[in-house]
DNA sequence: AGGTTATAGTTTGATATCAAACTATGTGGC
DNA sequence: GCCACATAGTTTGATATCAAACTATAACCT
């Protein structure tokens, strides 16, 4: 758990006085809290990740593709929730280590089709136990009564904000 | 909303077929799900503050400074759930625009104390109002009976998730 | 067929972020 | 007092991201 109400002060002999930072509306405003529990939770995801040698974000990626195959980066972009332009380095990268394939389509040259290798796949079998050690944490601190009920609100909110 | 599901196949008769991306575990992955709802959520207060000509991510740190008075760099930046080194930007704009104040401290001359000045206030002000538009929005969208659980629970993820 | 418009992907420029190295100052042991 | 260590903030270098401009290809309309 990161420090978050490391306030100090010194007295007049130099003693510690703890302070703990006030958050005003922040506390109980739902943007600010989502933000702090996704920027942690995406930063244990990280240390987990970095383990086994593949950065975080290469992990969605690559299930995307492996569960579509032939998908586009256009379609993986949107899927993924980031600019296609965003998707450039990154399907390059992979494309570099040899954990995905990249074919012009006939139909339409401008378009490619995206399939994970062999070795893709290997890979994304380790990143998925590591997720899923991930989400056992997660389901731990969150319980299983709630679950649930959370998982639907967050899809909710990405679906219907604007 | 963002499109999700844009992937288009075309038939022999060129007839558009509409397919939808398959998630497969990510579909019912905290981690993945928080990521889009954060990102989602941001990206809507994002439009509002530029509005109103502020970026987003302003708007927490003046409202720290603003509830705690001569706060210190490297103490905001934990409160904010960032590096410091991330900060030095972002303080040196809202002092050269005017909106905070910084002095170095007498007792210890390698701190500084931010305050926010009059016209800062008058900013805050401004951002607050959108940021409880922006609120009342979640609010909707997790619905009265929910939001107090789910606001504890991502608070309880930023603070025990590691 | 030819011109207009749309789409897939890349490039470029801006911003935000972190981590590690660095500078300046402060603290504590001897 | 001096040296080792700690702390506040800045600088630097790397990464991730978006948005807008761009290139190439395709689709559409007459």
């Amino acid at each position: 758990m990161r420090k978050v109400s490391g306030r100090v002060r010194r007295g007049k002999n130099g003693e510690a006085i703890a302070e703990s930072i006030r958050f005003g509306p922040l506390e109980y405003w739902v943007g600010f809290n989502l933000r702090m529990a996704q920027e942690h939770a995406f930063e244990a995801f990280s240390r987990r990740s970095q383990e086994i040698g593949e950065s975080p974000g290469r992990f969605a990626t690559l299930t995307l593709i492996a569960r579509n195959p032939g998908i586009s980066q256009t379609e993986l972009s949107r899927a993924n929730g980031r600019d296609k332009s965003s998707l450039t380095p990154v399907v390059e990268d992979l494309v570099r280590r040899g954990m995905v394939e990249r074919k012009r389509m006939r139909e339409d040259r401008r378009t490619y089709r995206l399939n994970v290798t062999p070795a893709g796949k290997k890979a994304l079998t380790m990143l998925t136990r590591c997720a899923r050690r991930h989400e056992r944490v997660l389901d731990g601190i969150i319980g299983q009564r709630d679950r649930k009920r959370f998982l639907q609100i967050l899809k909710k909110i990405a679906a219907e904000i604007e």
